[in-house]
DNA sequence: TATGGCCTGTAC
DNA sequence: GTACAGGCCATA
């Protein structure tokens, strides 16, 4: 579930381990170790130095070599007492059960369902983002970020939903934040890119609005996604995701509508929200 | 640039 | 049974 606020969310949660040792570290699912540098018996023994953020991705430094943590839809960091975790998923020694993290102060399971999630091995982290093209985070480098959001909306000709998804453009923002994000300026899902006049607005708004819900801990729509067990509220905020054929909050007599768009779902007011 | 695939679970 | 789910990658 996890967009930048519910990683942010994780980040804080998990800052309590650093500094702790990592003594042991069991990879349950092969699947999990997705494009590594290195072997996930090196990092045995390593101090966990800190834990940090970029886009939807957490870092966890282990002084010149990090492992990147990519929650997809399904994944979380759990205690391993955590009582979400199924007993007959912790029965079974399911590989949902990605991989365990044991610390000298605490041992964790990244529980993940729909084993969409990875964990990567790297040694040169800039070099990664320019691999992977993610965009300087929004809430972490702000100025960059919003230099980088305007040159690069002013250049496609994509409709603006699918351009608030693309982490090359903008980092951390996924189905919800995009759709709550564009009903707000009111600007149409479809609406060109390069076409949109409040280009800053958009940005600055977006923002807003990450930061509201991390505020808010995050948005907990179907399950728990925090470690400690607590659920998000930012779902009470949520003005047209998931609300089709509900009445639009703002003008409150058209209905939001549901369309496809890039394969995605987008939720929008056809009367606020116009194609300029 | 759009599409299917990855996986499993849940709602209808 | 079918549709759908917050993301990303490989492929055409």
């Amino acid at each position: 579930m996890p967009e930048l606020p519910e990683v942010e969310t994780v980040a804080r949660a998990l800052r309590p381990l650093e500094g702790a040792r990592l003594t042991n570290f069991i990879v349950n699912d092969k699947k999990v170790w997705f494009e590594s540098e290195c072997e996930p018996e090196e990092f045995i023994g390593k101090n966990l130095t800190a834990i940090k953020r970029r886009g939807k991705y957490l870092i966890y430094d282990f002084g010149n070599l990090y492992i990147l943590q990519h929650l997809r839809m399904t994944g979380k960091m759990l205690p391993d007492d955590s009582a979400i975790i199924p007993a007959k998923i912790r029965s079974t020694n399911s590989k949902q059960l990605r991989c365990e993290f044991r610390f000298d102060r605490g041992n964790y399971f990244f529980y993940d369902p729909r084993r969409f999630g990875t964990l990567t091995a790297v040694r040169d982290l800039a070099h990664y983002w320019k691999k992977k093209k993610i965009a300087p985070d929004p809430i972490e480098e702000e100025s960059a970020a919003r230099e980088h959001f305007m040159q690069a909306m002013g250049n496609t000709k994509r409709p603006a939903k699918a351009s608030l998804l693309d982490q090359s453009i903008i980092a951390g923002v996924g189905n919800i934040y995009a759709d709550e994000a564009l009903f707000a300026l009111g600007i149409h899902p479809l609406t060109i890119s390069a076409r949109i006049k409040k280009t800053a607005e958009l940005f600055s708004l977006t923002r807003a609005i990450l930061e509201k819900a991390i505020k808010a801990r995050g948005t907990t729509v179907y399950n728990y996604v925090n470690p400690d067990g607590v659920a998000g509220s930012y779902a009470l905020e949520l003005k047209v995701y998931g609300r089709t054929g509900e009445p639009c909050p703002r003008c409150k007599t058209k209905k939001i509508q549901r369309l496809v768009i890039t394969g995605r779902s987008s939720h929008f007011c056809a009367h606020c929200q116009k194609r300029s």
